[in-house]
RNA sequence: GCCCGGAUGGCGGAACUGGUAUACGCGCACGACUUAAAAUCGUGUCUCGCAAGGGAUGUGGGUUCGAUUCCCACUCCGGGCACCA
């Protein structure tokens, strides 16, 4: 027997497999076909850990197993080749990435070549070969032209060290990743991708594919689905405004003040977008805008059109309406020119973005502002002048605004005392020229405007804030004023971006009431967790006819409430009540608690709130008590306690509460004839107070009630639009061109890819840039449309982009004419089984669903969903459990494993090291386990003879393999599936001689683990054959059942026995069996048998007395 | 803070649906082979106890004839999110 020499069999397999093409895809196939997948590396310079080879070889079992069973599995591999760590590197290096891009594939295709996956390397795909990009930016300009992708301005990490544009993946802990700088902000136009409008469906789809529950989870965390209400609140102003109107001529009040005429309006409506813009001219004299038909014999409309030409730069101007007629007294008016009748105020729509360039000096002189037409309806301009005018038509009065909160909790309303409105709210531009405190205001919003990610974490999240001072809001439902505040603890971009503030039930609000001395108003009343009687009517209601009394635990610091039924109240919530002469109240509630409850060391603590209404209470018969009765809290010195008979245990219930959970504030709340103790900021569901007609109902109810009274449903998503510019080099060019007189235009079809051009330096640029914009010669090109000069973008691609869609491509990897060939994706897709990392799920997972889900509004890809199942696996750590970093040097490299100990070796390591989905530390001396299982298996050959008598025992083993392995290997457990191997090869090994039919069965069951072993001893056995197309075996029930079954005997639960009997034995048998067992009599003997529990084939208890 | 997951020998871990806790592997100890060592093979290996027995699955309770498994509370560790109304 040669010994087993792992190098030169696996070198030999892995050549034979690839001449033979074994592994490759079949396009046209009647077999049923198989896609499993995995996340495709991205090829970084330091080679591959032993960590990623872990889902690699999961998958690679998966498929072998798949193909054994007949299917036709598509396994494939790429690279996800573009990316800042490659761009890093050819910075440091000047390299180019391309160059460093293919060293990195080709030592990466090596590697994972070394460990014998059974990938389709026929279908190779690398996301930064132009010919796939150039179908990512396809993709784009589809997105582009259904409205998906739009350009806005956004505020981007900026590292003021480094002078780049961070990406967020580059942003740790607010800080740049390179430098530990604090990273700012920055402002600068991106190009968005609304996955935002699919976010119901990305949510609701879950329900339709078959992920690990975990990662559903955190899928639907991100997308952030709420449901609630839209509420609208009127504000206020409580003075008259000091603003400027323009109304219809003979409504103008004569005392209303002048407007200032230095800085002037035109209104222009967006051709594509549903907004006006106000363009608005410094320096410049009013008339040559707000144009009467004066100059010439142009009717008013031409006139304006005319200048508003001559004065924007933009061509294509359509009037839209006419405003009416605008009183030319609040106007200054030059000189020489007498106008003193009405002026004509129009709208206008901008035809398209055709515009003539603006000079720099234009610019200087322009202010472009954008308003939204529900703003237009009645409304006003904010102005870096102390004043603002307001257009309106003719109806609505200039005081009264209504802004439009979001809230879950609907059934708070009546609680709400306070509204916020977040710094960048419009609304907040409008009032402020009205409020008392404008500068404090402005001051506050400029502060939060610039805090940074750090600041913001660092300030501790103490809440800050400014009062609007001198507007009010009425809360719909009591009608009061409230005041209303700007804070940044409300998000600008979630809801919209204003709330009505409970304090008393949301934990925010609380925080921010108690700092600025709001009122807190209770409206929801929890309700005390009854268990001994279940909900009521709904609700968890105490019934008054159950008293407690709290006292609180010496050593736990539990508050115990002691519960007595049946008993009046008057025996512990106490009143100065059943005192006898002499006696103070906490004397007699201490007696009184002592009697009921056993308890003797009894001190007194608090009083809960002073005082209770009593009236709140069933008084005692005799007496009349109306007024006052106190609460009061004790605590016990020590444990000492009465015995309690059990009478007294019959009566009485214990509850046990953390005092945060029972009464924090010292408070108990009493509403109409029940009584609770109440949390201080009580966030969860119970039963309304305080709210007019509405007491009573369960929060559940009056969400739906309230909902419908004064708001309207409504449904928000955390999930915000994606970024998808990137200012770097190293990514897929965003295929778009700007020409200044017909704004942005995708770049042809016809003209794609748009190729990535050499630069000479990869560094971003000082203005934040990404290197492309120095390259003139590509940037400087002609407009599709106009064929006039224009500019390409110079963004590129995030990672995430080529990613999104590469599993299609792997469908048809060669196509020239489109991205796939309809059928063949028709045939391969969607993917069956995908596994990556946990820390692909949201972003990778949920773009690439977004993306897959366009695609298929589009009708290009046959299902809505990309991966039909998703699991992960659980990241492979270094030998100290810490993470493999090349700076720690803790990598452990395959190539040095695949060396010593061989790549079947590893691989079956890899998946016995611990359960696949959780995190495991790699040990360097476990790994000779799976290494001498395999010599064990190698040397078993010596032993194999063709016939031997039948082996009934080992039969029943190899079967009871089978079903093990290959269940394990569905549910990937496959670290007891290579358990279960072992423990079959030690059964193999307890024999002289070993059948041939049963290696072969052993060797089928070991070949996905181990490809390469097994084939060379499947040769040897003299097969021409790969055992790789032999057919996986099924398990035979009927083998596996044995005849004899070892009965557990227990006593009274303890093991004290065991015996053999034959499969099916009964219960009486049994019973008689063990009761025969003298290790049994031992512990029967001279004891009535009360019971006799029998599991059949496997247990009987006997419960004696 | 919120959400998800986890905790079992010296170590990685196993245990179906509540039914003999510690499978399999590593390590360790002893033995065989060897002049010797390595390798290999065999035996043993939770713990206290001479034994009979008892105690152990992060901690404390509960349900049950019986709990690693189910329920309640807590501690620690890992991951994700983080002012999301």
């Amino acid at each position: 027997m040669t010994p087993y020499d792992h190098s030169k069999i696996e070198k030999k397999w892995q050549k034979e497999w690839e001449k033979k093409k074994l592994y490759q895809a079949e396009d046209n196939s009647k077999k049923p076909k198989f896609y499993s997948l995995i996340e495709f590396p991205f090829p970084s310079g330091d080679g591959m850990h032993a960590g990623h080879l872990r889902s690699n070889t999961a998958m690679d079992i998966i498929s072998r197993k798949r193909r054994a069973e007949g299917f036709n599995v598509l396994y494939p591999i790429g690279w996800d080749a573009f990316g800042l760590p490659t761009e890093n590197y050819a910075i440091k290096t000047g390299q180019h990435p391309k160059i460093v891009t293919e060293k990195n594939t080709d030592n990466f295709r090596r590697q994972l070549k070394s460990a014998g996956f059974s990938f389709d390397w026929s279908r190779e795909v690398n996301t930064s070969d132009p010919e796939y990009y150039k179908w990512t930016q396809w993709f784009f300009l589809q997105f582009y032209k259904h409205g998906l992708a739009y350009k806005q301005k956004m505020l981007i990490n900026w590292c003021p060290k480094d002078k780049i544009g961070l990406a967020n993946e580059e942003v740790v802990d607010g800080k740049c990743e390179r430098c530990g700088t604090p990273v700012e902000k920055r402002e600068k136009e991106q190009w968005m991708l609304a996955i935002t409008k699919y976010a119901d469906r990305l949510d609701k789809d879950l329900d339709t594919v078959d992920y690990l529950e975990r990662i559903k989870t955190q899928q639907r965390n991100w997308i952030g689905k709420s449901e609630g209400a839209e509420i609208e609140f009127v504000l206020k102003p409580e003075k008259e405004p000091t603003f400027y109107q323009f109304v219809e001529p003979g409504k103008i009040k004569e005392d209303k003040p002048y407007v200032e005429r230095n800085a002037i309006m035109a209104l222009v409506k967006h051709w594509s977008e549903d907004k006006y813009i106000g363009l608005k001219w410094k320096k410049v004299d009013w008339e040559t805008l707000i144009t009467g038909g004066i100059e010439g014999d142009q009717t008013p409309e031409e006139a304006a059109l005319e200048e508003i030409r001559q004065e924007t730069g933009y061509k294509n101007i359509k009037l839209v309406k006419n405003l009416g007629l605008a009183h030319s007294k609040f106007f200054h008016v030059p000189k020489d020119q007498n106008r003193n009748g009405h002026f004509h105020m129009f709208v206008f729509q901008l035809e398209n973005d055709e515009r003539t360039t603006l000079t720099k000096e234009e610019q200087a002189i322009h202010d472009i502002v954008w308003l939204s037409e529900k703003d237009f309806e009645s409304f006003r301009l904010p102005s870096s002048h102390r004043f603002v005018w307001e257009l309106y038509k003719n109806k609505g009065k200039p005081e009264e605004r209504r802004v439009k909160v979001f809230t879950t909790r609907p059934d708070t309303i009546f609680g709400a005392t306070y509204l916020v409105l977040a710094p960048e709210h419009p609304l907040v531009q409008y009032f402020i020229h009205q409020a008392s405190n404008a500068s404090e205001i402005n001051e506050y919003i400029k502060k939060a405007s610039k805090k940074t990610d750090v600041d913001r974490t660092a300030e501790n999240k103490e809440k800050t804030g400014v009062e609007l001072k001198g507007v009010k809001a009425i809360n719909p439902a009591t009608k009061e004023e409230i005041p209303v505040f700007v804070a940044d603890y409300v998000l600008a971009q979630y809801g919209t971006g204003a709330i009505m503030a409970v304090p008393a039930h949301d934990e925010r609000d609380f925080e921010f009431a108690k700092k600025y001395n709001l009122e807190i108003r209770e409206v929801i009343m929890p309700a005390i967790i009854d268990k001994t009687n279940p909900p009521r009517d709904g609700y968890n209601m105490v019934d008054r006819k159950v008293v407690h009394a709290i006292v609180r635990h010496p050593k736990t610091k539990k508050i115990l409430l002691l519960k007595w039924k049946k008993f009046p109240w008057k025996v512990l919530i106490i009143g100065g009540v059943e005192k006898e002469d002499g006696d103070d109240l906490v004397g007699a509630a201490k007696r009184e608690i002592h009697e009921e409850t056993g308890f003797k060391n009894l001190k007194y603590v608090e009083t809960l709130g002073g005082v209770v209404r009593a009236q709140f209470f069933a008084a005692h018969k005799h007496e009349n008590r109306t007024s006052y009765t106190n609460a009061l809290v004790f605590d016990l010195l020590d444990e000492e306690r009465d015995p309690v008979t059990e009478e007294e245990a019959a009566r009485h219930d214990f509850f046990w509460g953390t005092l945060d959970e029972v009464f924090p504030c010292a408070e108990i709340g009493i509403w109409k004839d029940r009584y609770l103790l109440r949390k201080q900021v009580y966030t969860e569901e119970g039963v309304l107070i305080n709210s007019g007609p509405f007491d009573g109902l369960s929060t559940e109810e009056a969400r739906k009630v309230l909902t419908e009274k004064y708001g309207t449903q409504k449904i928000t998503y955390k999930l915000r639009d994606w970024i998808f510019s990137r200012q770097r080099y190293w990514g897929e060019p965003i295929p778009m061109i700007h020409c200044p007189k017909c704004g942005w235009q995708p770049v042809p079809e016809k003209d794609l890819p748009v190729e990535l051009p050499e630069v000479k330096n990869y560094l971003p640029t000082d203005s934040g840039e990404s290197p492309l914009a120095a390259i003139t010669d590509w940037v400087n090109t002609t407009c599709p449309q106009c064929k006039g000069p224009a500019k390409r973008e110079t963004d590129t691609m995030p990672n995430w982009a080529g990613s999104s869609w590469y599993f299609l491509r792997y469908a048809d990897p060669h196509n020239k004419k489109t991205f796939a060939d309809p059928k063949k994706l028709e045939y391969w897709t969607p993917v069956d089984w995908y596994n990556g990392g946990m820390e692909h799920t949201t972003l990778h997972l949920l773009y690439s669903r977004f993306w897959h889900k366009f695609l298929f509004d589009l009708k290009l890809v046959p299902t809505s969903e990309p991966y039909v199942k998703r699991t992960s696996h659980g990241l492979i750590l270094a030998q100290g459990g810490e993470k493999m970093s090349k700076s720690k040097g803790n990598v452990v490299n395959p190539d040095s494993i695949v060396e010593t100990f061989g790549a079947d070796t590893l691989r079956l390591y890899e998946m016995f090291i611990g359960p696949f989905d959780q995190a495991v530390s790699w040990s360097t001396d476990g790994i000779v386990g799976p290494r001498r299982f395999l010599e064990r298996v190698w040397k078993m050959q010596e032993k194999v003879v063709d016939k031997l008598p039948f082996d009934k025992n080992l039969e029943s083993e190899i079967n009871k393999t089978i079903k093990k392995v290959s269940a394990d290997i569905e549910s990937m457990a496959f670290n007891t599936a290579v358990s279960a191997l072992m423990i079959l090869a030690n059964e193999m090994e307890k024999r002289q001689k070993l059948a041939k039919g049963y290696y072969k069965h052993f060797l089928k069951l070991l070949a996905p683990f181990a490809p390469h072993i097994t084939e060379e001893i499947w040769a040897n056995l003299g097969h021409t054959d790969s055992i790789h197309l032999e057919k996986w075996d099924t398990a035979n029930e009927a083998k596996i059942a044995q005849d004899e079954a070892i009965f557990v005997v227990q006593v009274n639960g303890k093991v004290r026995g065991e015996f053999k009997a034959p499969v099916g034995f009964s219960e009486a048998e049994a019973t008689a069996k063990a009761q025969s067992l003298p290790e049994i009599q031992k512990w029967t003997e001279g004891r009535e048998i009360k019971r006799v529990i029998f599991v059949p084939n496997r247990l009987i208890n006997i419960v004696v007395l």
